[in-house]
DNA sequence: TATTATACATTCAACAATGTATGTAAATGG
DNA sequence: CCATTTACATACATTGTTGAATGTATAATA
């Protein structure tokens, strides 16, 4: 076939990570052949092939694409906590994570197929490792912003903040989680994800 | 073959279960076959194929027996709190369910092969309606918990009690996800999930 | 004890999916 | 404007996996 421009490469690379996110949702990882999403891109598998390694590639592509440099952002702010007021920079940040992804269809779509069509194995994949790797990330950066916290005497509670980060990254996990649940979703996080970080955050502070 | 005895058949039948429960979580659904069920079970997958369906009706018959009977008694014990202390009767069923979870193996490889292996997508399949319908069910229980207690007055926030059994189930959801979580347990359940769950149950009660 | 249902093993047909190898025409760089 | 690389499409070989069909020896049953 012909030779396309790079310009016009970068859109079918796009346009076989859209088809992968709208299929793997859909009829899950699994289920979906690379036939299947070259095909909904208006390609052939031969163009996956070009574009990535196989399906695991796709979908770590996607991942980088749709929530990289988020994922990045909150690492950062996490770790670099406004000194004048630090516990609502806290506050606000893990705020903003949550209203990112429910505002951020993208960023959901990326997540929630991590989430939910991922298999997490004993066995690990490169795949596994990797998403492993950047959530232990947010996990670190989080025990420290409250380590920080802690050290200015902020919390209110005598649990480790190591026990806290954890028990804060599952809460967090666990709202996204259902938040992004296929079918009706049952937990509306735009209007609720605020009073319910509260909930739990005023647990830990004065 | 010759016919075996209904006791052998029924041996047979769970040693096909524990097959598929440690290969599920060793190298996933997707990558098991039912072959490889069947010889780690030292059976073929004639075997597999008379007891089963398919694959997914193995998974759900490995729920059923792991966590059916389990989870038909937390569903009883929340919606009948004992009125004498009902708070108090709340916060030990949600611990009991974190301490059967850590302290009977069987039961934390059927939620992990649940939580961890099984796709969950927009088209779904009889086995994803199946454990939906499971989780509805005891989010209902939680909801009406929920709903006792604050008409005892025994809440002690302006939110409503579907909002906070939603809050509720996604913590618990996250703490077992994580505590289940392939590889090395970075979450210790045993020890800091009565810790955990309290700091956030103190959040809901006077 | 004769019959029937059971608990599998074995075999087969069908195809689906992957990875790779090869073809190719146009874009790109010098 | 020529050589080379790019961005795919096409073709192929291999392998794996499923579901169903069939076989069969024995346990259960009456």
């Amino acid at each position: 076939m012909a030779r396309k421009t790079k310009d016009e490469a970068e859109r079918t690379y796009h346009a076989l990570l859209n088809a992968a996110t709208a299929l793997f949702i859909k009829q899950g990882i699994a289920k979906t052949t690379l036939n299947d999403i070259a095909t909904a891109a208006g390609m052939t598998r031969g163009a996956v092939y070009w574009h990535f390694d196989n399906k695991d590639a796709v979908i770590r592509a996607l991942w980088d694409r749709n929530a990289g440099t988020l994922h990045a952002r909150f690492n950062q702010e996490l770790l670099n906590l406004d000194p004048e007021n630090p516990e609502q920079h806290f506050r606000q940040a893990i705020k903003s994570i949550v209203q990112n992804i429910v505002s951020e269809p993208e960023l959901g779509e990326a997540i929630h197929i991590v989430m939910h069509c991922v298999e997490f194995t004993d066995e690990q994949t490169e795949l596994q490792r990797y998403l492993r790797d950047k959530r232990s990330e947010l996990h670190n950066a989080l025990e420290k912003a409250l380590t920080v916290l802690q050290k200015r005497k902020a919390l209110h509670t005598s649990l480790s903040p190591a026990l806290l980060a954890q028990g804060m990254i599952c809460y967090l996990y666990g709202l996204i989680h259902n938040h992004l649940e296929p079918g009706k979703a049952v937990l509306d996080l735009r209007k609720n994800g605020d009073a319910l970080l509260d909930l739990f955050m005023d647990s830990l502070f004065v």
